[in-house]
DNA sequence: AGTCAAAATGTAAGCGCTTACACTTTGAAT
DNA sequence: ATTCAAAGTGTAAGCGCTTACATTTTGACT
C-alpha cells in the first residue's frame, strides 16, 4: 500500500504543494482558510510527512544525537531522559549511541550519527581526541558537552566542576578527622571526570598538608565486581583506610559489597562516600554520602543550548551547576583513638 | 562548506554515480578495479552518504525504533542496550523513544517512529490498544513484542512467560513454609507483564489452597518512595506478612527501604523477593532473591528477529526464554513458631 | 473606483541518492 | 576465430519534500 505524499494532499484540498508545505511547517503564512481545509484533508487522509525527503530538501533532520559511554548503568538515565523530553517539546528526536567509554567508538559514532544528518550533538564530558571536534566543526554541526564544566573551557559545556565538588568532598571526610584517605577511582583514561574528580581529592589532601599515596588510589572500570576487589585490596594495606572515596555511586556500591564480604561495617569499621547520588544511593544501606548531580536540570538545560545552537545562535555558552554534598550514613566522623564513631 | 556528493565522488573516480553507490551498497557487484578506486575516492573526499537522499530513494531508512516505559530505571537498560549492539553489527541504528507507562504516550511515540521511517518497531508488552497493531500492520511496518511471552500470542514476541516465573518463585515461598504472604505489584493497567506477575503469584497460592487476600496486593508506580510506604502498610496490618513479593527489584528494593525504616530486618523478620535480578539486586544488603531475567539474550534475539523481519521473512516467530530463580538471602525459611528462621 | 503594498498562493527547480533498463565488456566454450 | 551468457557499467527517471521567485488576491487607503 502506498503512503499518500504532499501532492495528494494538494490534488485533493485544491491548492499547490508548496501551500500544503507551508500550511504544515508554518501555518502563520497560509490562509485561515486554506490552513483548516488543509488540515483537514490531512487528517483523512492519515499523510505523515516522509522524513527523508523532507530531511533532503531542507537540509535539517530535526535530530539531535549524543553518544553516552554506557546506558548499562544509571549514571546518564536521568540526565537523557530529561534531555530527550525537552527536545521533543520541541519536536526534535533524540538519536542515542553509546561508545562503553572507548574513544575510538565514540569517533565512529559521532560519525555514524553525522552521518545521519543530525543537527546537533550532545557529547559526555571534554577528553577526546581533537579530531572528533574538528569533524564537528567542519561540518558546521553545533555541539555541547555535559557533565563537565570548566572555566575556559573552549567549547559549549553543560555540567559541573567534578575537580571542585571532589574537593568539598574531600574536605568534608578531613574535617570529619578521617587521615587516612584512599579513593577507588574510575579509569581516568579518556575520561575526564573520572580524572576530576581524582584531582579533586588530591587537591584537598595536599591542601591539608597530608601526603597523597599513589597506591591508595586504585582505578577500576565502573563495575560492582571491580571495586569490590579493589576494596578488599585497599583494606589488606597494614594501615587500614578509613575512608574510602569512591569516584561514583556505582563503585561506592561495588565498595560497600567488598567491605560487607571481609566482614566489616560500614561506616563503623570504614566510612564510603559515593558521586553522582543515583537512585542507587538511597537503596544502600547505609545510605551514601555523595555529591548529588542536578541530572535532570542538566538534560534540560544542555537541550535549550543545543537548541539555541541549532537556530543559529553561536557564542560560546558555558552552563555550571552547582553540585550539593549530601550527607547519608556512610560517612561519620572518627574518634580520638582513631576508630571510627 | 558543501559536502561531497555521491556525484563528486562519481565524478573524480571517472565513473557513473550508479557504478558508485553500487561500490557502496552491493561491492560484489562491481569489479575489484573499480571498487578499490572508488573506495580511495570516498576516502580521499571523507564522502559520507546523505541519510535523508538514502532514505527517500531506497524507501528503507536502516533504523529500528524501539519504545520503552523508561530509561530511569535499569530494566531496560541491558536489554536496550543489547538489542543495540546487535542492530549495530548489521549497520541499523536504534532510536528510542519512551512512553513514561502512557498507553496513549506509547501510541503517540510509534507515530513518531513511523513518521522517521523506521524499518522495524520494538515495543514492550502485549498490552495496548489495538490501533498501534492496526497502525503498524497498515504500515507493512514489522514488530516484535519484548518482555513478554505467551504461547498464542497473535504477534511476534521475544521474552518470557512473566505468570510461570511469578508461580515458580512463589511455589519456592510456599515451599519455604510461608503462609501468610503480601505483595507489592507494579500498576497492571496497560501493563501485562505486571499483571501476570500478579496472576502467577494467585496461581501458586490458590494452588496450595490457600486464601488470596486481595487487599494483600498493593499496586504501586515503580519507585522506592511508593514501594517502601506500600511496604509499611501491608506491615502495619495486625496479621504481618512473613514474605512481601514484589513486582520487581526495584519495588524490592523500596520495600526493604521502608521495612528498614520500621526497625525491622530483612530476612529475619520478613522476607522480600524482588524479578527481573538487575544490578541493583546485588548492592542491596541482604542480597536480594529474584527472578533472573536474561535481558541481553533477549535484547540480542529481539534484533536478529525484528532483521528477519525487515528482511521479508515473515511468519510470527516466538521466542521463550526461561528465567531462572536465583536464591540470594532475602527469602528464607520460616520455623515451627511461625516465625521466620 | 483606483492605487499599491502586503498577504496568499502557485510554479518549478532542485536536494542526493537508488535502481530499472539498456548497453558494453569479458572470457569460457565451441 | 566465433559465440554468447555473465559480469560490469552507464543513463536517466524518479523518491517526496522545501523554497526562491513569480504571480495573483486582498483590503486599507485615497
Amino acid at each position: 500500500m502506498q503512503l499518500p505524499t504532499l501532492e495528494d494532499v494538494a490534488r485533493k484540498s485544491g491548492v499547490s504543494t508548496a501551500t500544503v508545505s507551508r500550511a504544515l511547517n508554518d501555518p502563520t503564512r497560509v490562509s485561515k482558510k486554506t490552513r483548516e481545509r488543509v488540515e483537514a484533508m490531512v487528517a483523512a487522509l492519515g499523510y505523515t510527512p516522509n522524513f527523508g525527503a523532507r530531511a533532503l530538501a531542507s537540509n535539517r533532520t530535526n535530530t539531535i544525537g549524543a553518544v553516552i559511554p554506557t546506558m548499562e548503568n544509571a549514571i546518564f538515565a536521568q540526565g537523557l531522559q530529561a534531555l530527550q523530553e525537552e527536545l521533543g517539546e520541541a519536536g526534535v528526536t533524540l538519536l542515542v549511541a553509546t561508545s562503553n567509554y572507548d574513544p575510538e567508538k565514540e569517533a565512529q559514532q559521532v560519525r555514524t550519527l553525522l552521518g545521519r544528518g543530525v543537527d546537533g550533538v550532545a557529547l559526555i564530558g571534554e577528553a577526546r581526541g581533537v579530531e572528533i571536534y574538528e569533524l564537528l566543526e567542519r561540518r558546521g554541526v553545533p555541539f555541547v558537552l555535559m557533565w563537565t564544566w570548566r572555566r575556559d573551557c573552549p567549547w559549549p559545556c553543560v555540567g559541573f566542576d567534578n575537580r571542585a565538588a571532589a574537593r568539598r568532598l574531600t574536605e568534608r571526610v578531613l574535617e570529619l578527622g578521617h587521615r587516612n584517605i584512599a579513593m577507588i577511582a574510575g579509569v581516568t583514561h579518556g575520561n575526564d571526570r573520572a580524572e576530576m574528580r581524582v584531582c579533586g581529592v588530591r587537591d584537598a589532601i595536599r591542601a591539608a598538608g597530608l601526603p597523597l599515596e599513589d597506591k591508595r588510589i586504585i582505578e577500576v572500570e565502573y563495575s560492582l565486581d571491580a571495586s569490590a576487589a579493589a576494596a578488599k585490596r585497599l583494606l589488606a594495606h597494614d594501615r587500614k583506610p578509613t575512608t574510602i572515596i569512591c569516584g561514583n555511586d556505582v563503585l561506592a556500591a561495588g565498595a560497600m559489597i567488598g567491605i560487607r564480604e571481609l566482614g566489616l561495617n560500614v561506616p563503623n569499621d570504614v566510612s564510603v562516600t559515593g558521586f553522582d547520588d543515583i537512585e542507587l544511593s538511597l537503596v544502600l544501606d547505609p545510605p551514601l554520602t555523595t555529591i548529588h548531580v542536578p541530572h535532570r536540570r542538566m538534560g534540560q538545560s544542555a537541550a535549550q543550548l543545543l537548541l539555541l545552537l541549532c537556530a543559529g545562535e553561536d557564542n560560546v555558552t558555558r552552563v555550571n551547576f552547582e553540585p550539593d554534598l549530601v550527607e547519608r550514613k556512610s560517612l561519620v566522623a572518627i574518634n580520638e583513638g582513631g576508630r571510627i564513631r
